[in-house]
Order: structure tokens, then C-alpha cells, then sequence
DNA sequence: GCCTGGATCCAT
DNA sequence: TGGATCCAGGCC
């Protein structure tokens, strides 16, 4: 069962980037289904966060989709090369998102191995948001897909993490970012 | 229209 | 530590 697209409407993007570990994100390419745990999540706090594209209410083609109501994906393109996830959350009009950065990978591990070369196995932990996508088979073309769809979707039923197992640390790459740099918005499962 | 650099990854 | 690779966003 996917969860609800109310889920995702919940104004505390930074509660929510702790809340999706331990849930199930699912996708179906091309009929061939690839499931997985979320293990590393960052928020990135719409307007007011100067790492977040959307900073200063930066509103472009590319940020657009992140000022929909939550429960869409932003996928875009970073270095040229990578593909990057990120589960927009809140209402219409904020735009808050969470980057996943890394899995555990539960099914799918054919398909899993032949996107990235590499001989995973089932359990393995995939970090990097670049390493995610690849393994699921995310690109661009996934972007601003609803949530409640049928080719990209969460589901409970993974576990919930307890606050003891959930590392907070700084978010990666944004050193631009000033101040807002420091903030404890990354979250790992221990 | 041009230029800069990036929410990365991997080999060196 | 640097190269891959390309486009968004800022500035002219």
C-alpha cells in the first residue's frame, strides 16, 4: 500500500526527512519492480534554506515542481552526470523537499545490477544520492511524477526508526550555503 | 548569449 | 585530488 498523499503534506520537512527512514520506496520501470529502505535522507527547508534551490523563493522551470502540493518527486540533473531524488513535502506554494541519499536494497536485485554493473546483493547498503537513482533506474524523465502513481511510490511496512538509531549530522556539498551549512538536516539510519 | 560551478562519484 | 559532463541560473 502506498502511503497517502497526505502524508507528505506535513508543513515540518525536517520531521519528515527523519520519518521516511525505514520506508519502503518502490519503483516500477518498465514493469520490472526495484524496492528499497531509505537509509539517509536531507531536508532542504524551501524558502528560508540557503542550500535549497527554491532559496529566497527562487521560482524557475526547474524549481517549479517544488512548490506543488507534497507528494510529487524533484529529480534533477547534478555534475553533469547524476540524477538526483528528492520527495517534495508540505502544502502548495512551500517548497520543501527531501533528497534521498542512500537505500538498503530489498528487491530487484537483477535489475539493480545490471543499471549499475556492480554485483549487489540483497540487504546492501547503496550510499549517494547519484548511487540511488542509478539503482533504481530514477532519471530526469521521473520528475514531477505524483506519489501515488504507479511508477514510483512509498510504502510503509519497512519499519519505523527509533530516535536512537537515527544519526543527525550536517548535509554534504552545500558548503555554499553559509550558515545554513551547520544545520543538522542529514539523517542516517546507524 | 556567455560563463560559472554544482544537494556527486570514482579512479588516481 | 582531479576529471567526467551538462545545464541552470546569474549576469552582460
Amino acid at each position: 500500500m502506498a502511503l497517502p498523499l497526505s502524508y507528505y503534506q506535513n508543513e515540518d520537512v525536517v520531521f519528515l526527512a527523519r520519518d521516511l527512514l525505514g520506508k519502503i520506496l518502490v519503483t516500477n520501470i518498465g514493469g520490472i519492480i526495484t524496492r528499497a529502505i531509505i537509509a539517509e535522507t536531507e531536508a532542504y527547508a524551501g524558502e528560508v534554506d540557503k542550500a535549497s534551490h527554491a532559496y529566497g523563493g527562487r521560482r524557475t522551470n526547474r524549481t517549479e515542481v517544488m512548490y506543488k502540493s507534497g507528494g510529487v518527486t524533484y529529480v534533477y540533473l547534478c555534475y553533469g552526470m547524476h540524477n538526483m531524488l528528492n520527495i517534495v513535502t508540505g502544502p502548495a506554494g512551500i517548497p520543501h523537499a527531501v533528497l534521498i541519499r542512500g537505500i538498503i536494497l530489498e528487491d530487484g536485485v537483477g535489475a539493480a545490477r545490471k543499471r549499475t554493473g556492480k554485483n549487489l546483493k540483497k540487504g546492501q547498503l547503496i550510499e549517494g544520492p547519484g548511487n540511488t537513482t542509478k539503482t533504481l533506474g530514477i532519471t530526469r524523465e521521473h520528475n514531477g511524477l505524483s506519489l501515488n502513481g504507479h511508477e514510483l511510490w512509498l510504502e510503509d511496512g519497512g519499519f519505523t526508526a527509533h530516535p536512537v538509531n537515527i544519526l543527525a549530522s550536517k548535509r554534504i556539498g552545500i558548503d555554499y550555503a553559509g550558515k545554513d551549512a551547520l544545520l543538522p538536516y542529514r539523517f542516517r539510519l546507524k
